[in-house]
DNA sequence: AATCCACAGGAAGCCCGGGAAC
DNA sequence: GTTCCCGGGCTTCCTGTGGATT
């Protein structure tokens, strides 16, 4: 091989793409089409600061892909240009709370960001009082104002942080110099009940919601990245209308569409296509749907997969679709077989409607009168590229290669009472 | 009209691992 | 290190349900 040749072919200049990057969810664009009500409300907001007043809390919510997190880093980075202009003292700090989830690490965080590496204190091993005192006294060493976005906030609760929301709601009693204001991102918008009603009522002095994009919305943010993202004419007509369509359906996620196109554009690129056309479009949600598929079954837990498994089975032997009871009984079968303990029929229900809910597998109550009443249950996907998956799997993969193989040598009497 | 099937799914409590508190 | 506590996985026990059958 010459030299160079590996890579060579590589380096050239995209046929397709001019900048891929503007179509990754990190990219923070200049603009946000259809958020300037949002973002109107949120500076006018966090506009107190600038003035030495504090701003109120603020809680927002919206599905996922809606802006919120883009919005609010914008808004933020240009309050604090604002701030830098005119000499004033306003940081944010940003926390991921899928993360930072409890009290300790949300302090611990705060106060080695304040402290800017000129010492930290530990990620584990103080005393939570010495950590929060510790905050207070860098937080209130200068004249500032501090906002806290914390975002996917609703994972505190789950983890038990949500003290914190109350220590720093509260915080501002107890500074002399320093105020601070926390936004809360959440996308669960009934999170707030959980909440101590104290927090709850400080939290929510201001609410901002962003609702879903529609197609039309969509269809602007994908033409306003995409004109820097690819070369000109890459795009056969529609293709932006596809994506936008596509994520509409599916709670207007912006993030899903600027995907969509991302992977339409790549596989276009693949293939050496001088454009990405309506196929690419139609192919990239294939793939992105069978991803996100792949990864949940990847990381579903062990007894879920087994009884996924025992399901496969019997929509291999034929049968479109089954009970609750036949497939229990499948996978009772085949717990046995590999030697493991079952579960019960309860707890076997309890798996299956969270297989639902992760759109594995779709269910529907069925009322046969006499003969009871059952949900009748049916794979979403299909039974090849399942069992590639499971197959692929480090913990099943010794017995269920050979169950397979007995299942297909008829070594098992699948049907009638032979179970 | 009463019965009864084959489950759905709620409530309570057990067990265990892991992380926080002492 | 020991103790305590919590949450998740799980079981046990239970009540509820819609319509074919009696």
């Amino acid at each position: 091989m010459r030299e160079g040749e590996l890579f060579g072919s590589w380096t050239e200049r995209s046929q397709i793409f001019r900048n891929r990057e503007l179509l990754r969810p990190s990219y923070l664009p200049e603009r946000l089409p259809h958020r300037e009500e949002q973002i109107g409300r949120l500076a006018r907001i966090l506009s107190f600061p600038l003035r030495g007043e504090t701003p109120s809390n603020v809680f927002i919510y919206g599905k996922t892909g809606t802006g919120k997190t883009a919005t609010v880093r914008y808004v933020l980075g240009e309050l604090e240009k604002m701030g830098r202009k005119l000499n004033r003292g306003i940081k944010g700090i940003y926390l991921n709370c899928e993360r930072v989830n409890t009290r300790y690490r949300v302090l611990a965080t705060l106060t080695n960001s304040l402290l800017n590496g000129t010492s930290s204190v530990p990620t584990t091993g103080w005393p939570i009082d010495v950590l929060y005192e510790t905050f207070l006294r860098v937080l209130d060493s200068e004249e500032r104002v501090l906002i806290i976005v914390m975002d996917e906030v609703d994972r505190m609760v789950v983890k038990k942080g949500d003290e914190v929301l109350y220590d720093l709601t509260r915080v501002n009693s107890e500074l002399e110099r320093a105020k601070v204001s926390v936004i809360g991102i959440s996308n669960d918008a009934r999170f707030t009940h959980y909440l101590d009603p104290r927090v709850r009522s400080s939290l929510g002095e201001e609410e901002l919601v962003f609702p879903p994009y529609d197609a039309l919305q969509l269809r602007d943010i994908l033409e306003e990245r995409a004109s820097g993202a690819f070369q000109p004419g890459a795009l056969e007509g529609g293709v932006l209308s596809l994506c936008a369509a596509h994520a509409a359906r599916e709670h207007g996620d912006a993030r899903r569409a600027l995907d969509l196109l991302r992977v339409a554009g790549e596989l276009s690129e693949q293939e050496g296509a001088m454009r990405v056309t309506l196929e690419h479009v139609r192919r990239a949600y294939e793939k992105l749907e069978e991803d996100k598929m792949v990864e949940i079954v990847r990381t579903l837990p062990s007894q879920s997969k087994l009884l996924l498994f025992s399901l496969l089975l019997l929509v291999e032997r034929g049968a479109e679709k089954v009970t609750t009871g036949e497939v229990y009984e499948a996978y009772r079968r085949v717990s046995l077989q590999k030697g493991l303990d079952p579960l019960t029929p309860r707890r076997v229900s309890d798996l299956l409607s969270e297989l639902e809910m992760l759109g594995v597998v779709s269910t529907r109550i069925l009322n046969s009168g006499r003969y009871g009443r059952t949900k009748e249950i049916s794979l979403n996907l299909p039974t090849r590229q399942l069992r590639k998956m499971l197959e692929g799997d480090g913990m099943l993969l010794p017995h269920t290669v050979s169950l397979l193989r007995q299942a297909k040598l008829g070594g098992w009497e699948w049907t009638g009472e032979a179970w």
